[in-house]
DNA sequence: TTAATTTAGGATAAAAGAGTCTTTAATACT
DNA sequence: AGTATTAAAGACTCTTTTATCCTAAATTAA
């Protein structure tokens, strides 16, 4: 199991690469998608998620496309991960068990309860922006199925 | 999304039941999906992979059943994770990046690259021993669909 | 040896997640 | 007005997860 759902990884890629791009004009999903080599049509489905939520400001036809609603710095990654999969993560049992609380507790939840607290504090601290800047500074990865995998992973064998 | 799969969190919770029920005799698959309200069917599958990975000796015919193969306080909460939904959670990118380390990180690698040692060390320093104790000790929970969860959603309601 | 019990394992089905394709609606440009 | 572009939306397919059912194999006890 992951932590996230596919959905939710390609929604966040592409998140941070609007962020990267500019928020000021519209950018095309499908050139958000070929970037990030996802289909079109399954990024579109992701990203009107996150134009339900209001995240995202949608706009069709020509120099149509999508752009944040606000800036960047100020929206979360919990957030982009909330509108897609949901606050599950942050918070429920990590038993499956509904209503567990301090009242009937299951055998975790005291652990889990103080851990959620600092797995959603990263979440809320992580911004668009910030991820953006990440990327530019150090020339981080966005992609997988790029000739940089490849590049790696010849690297990484000749190291052994 | 949750944290771990449907399988792996019935199979957590049938292994703390198991650890309550002690460790000398063989207990019966069917006796535990009762208690727990879920499929023998099911759990039996799920309790194979444990029994295959060696956790849990099993033994067929009258007075059959599984039981653990070693003490409850030497099998670590994160064999049970690992044996059903493998060890992606604690080793793998957060952006699902294939190969995502420090030469070629992802946006998000270095706050969860940290992350990851302390949801890891959560799931290593807990025991089946341990979790056993905490439901004998305050009567905490274990069950979904039981009279506890009516009785505790009324109690809430109340509070309101 | 027969019958009952219990896990193992395969076949199948239902539900959810992932992904594709087609049509529709909006809109910009000529 | 007409055409090209782009997101929205729905139908559809494929895969994985979840769950059920049936048969086989092992084992105990009478």
């Amino acid at each position: 199991m992951a932590l996230l759902s596919k959905s939710c990884v390609y929604g966040i890629r592409a998140a941070i690469l609007m962020a990267i791009k500019g928020e000021k004009e519209f950018i095309s999903i499908k050139d958000i998608a070929e970037e990030l080599n996802l289909s079109a049509h399954f990024l579109t489905k992701i990203l009107q998620l996150l134009t339900q939520e209001g995240l995202l400001i949608s706009h069709r036809g020509p120099k149509g496309g999508v752009k944040f609603s606000r800036p960047a710095k100020n929206i979360k990654l919990i957030e982009i991960v909330a509108a897609i999969d949901g606050m599950e993560l942050f918070e429920e049992c990590a038993l499956g068990l509904h209503g567990c609380g301090t009242a009937t507790p299951c055998p975790l939840h005291e652990k889990w309860a103080e851990h959620k607290i600092v797995l959603r504090t990263l979440f809320e601290t992580e911004n668009l922006e910030k991820l953006a800047d990440n990327v530019q500074d150090a020339g981080l990865r966005l992609r997988t199925l790029s000739q940089l995998d490849i590049i790696e992973f010849n690297n990484t064998k000749m190291q052994k």
